[in-house]
DNA sequence: GTATATGCAAACCGTTTGCATGGCT
DNA sequence: AGCCATGCAAACGGTTTGCATATAC
């Protein structure tokens, strides 16, 4: 065996993590939560950039498992999904408020600094209704 | 002669709206902009619904004329795109700089008073580049 | 008359789903 | 054993496009 079943060692991050959604760590979900957050680094990604990464024949998971998986972990409340354009789903795995930078050439999608970013009005909720969360996204052009 | 082409008439608002846009007035894009300006409110639409106002016998448009108008629209400076959620694309006729409203459950989009909402402190846009727009949506959820 | 707009249907692209197989507990 | 996850391919829904026809200037 090359690994006894209760033998002493504290969780690796990644299984941790899938273990504080309620996930089962099934080798697909553990190489996509490595491709994720294996580098401790908050990460954006598209299905497609994310099916793309790293698809060896050993690291090998399906586009539609992909999916799956990201509305999973964002169900879980492990990531949140991001729109910033029609055209793609972007994924976060920043979970914190925070703003975005969006490149308009690339649609590249960054973090953009939370401290720097400060409403100090914010319209009321209409009557019966609350805000569940407020969308700051900041569009870029590159300058010539 | 139903009308003669010097005649004097101030333009009505959509044609002059169209003009503005550098667009040929055709009884396509008249009959879209007047459902879309025609009571002079701003308007929050999406492709579908703005092709199922009022198309009777009399005002059909194709529902790729649509898509096209508004895209037409958009590229002629008269509207603007908002992306709210991956699905579907809204356009709003309201040009300014103001926030967004958008009901999680019923994916109603809606203008929020834009002087209520004050940003007092936004992060510096990234070396080489200038903040071609900043979004933001208010996503609202209906409290029980 | 010429350039541009329209309409239809087919193509497109990102995403979801049905279902048979395989893996976790 | 039983439930849940995976993978493939087919379905799906919103949007775009190619091309023949019609319209604005």
């Amino acid at each position: 065996m090359v690994k006894s079943e209760n033998q002493h060692t504290s969780l690796e991050p990644i299984e941790m993590w899938l273990k504080r959604g309620g996930l089962r760590p099934t080798r697909q979900r553990v190489v996509l939560a490595e491709r994720l957050i294996g580098d401790g680094k908050n990460r954006h990604v598209t299905a497609e950039s994310l099916f793309a990464a790293g698809n060896d024949f050993r690291n090998k998971v399906s586009l539609a498992t992909v999916y799956n998986t990201l509305r999973a972990f964002c169900d879980a409340g492990l990531m949140r999904e991001i729109t910033v354009n029609g055209s793609k789903s972007y994924f976060d795995t920043n979970m914190t408020d925070h703003p975005h930078f969006f490149w308009e050439d690339t649609s590249q999608l960054v973090d953009a600094p939370a401290g720097e970013l400060k409403i100090s009005l914010l319209p009321d909720a209409p009557e019966g209704t609350e805000i569940s969360k407020v969308d700051v996204v900041i569009r870029l052009r590159r300058k010539f």
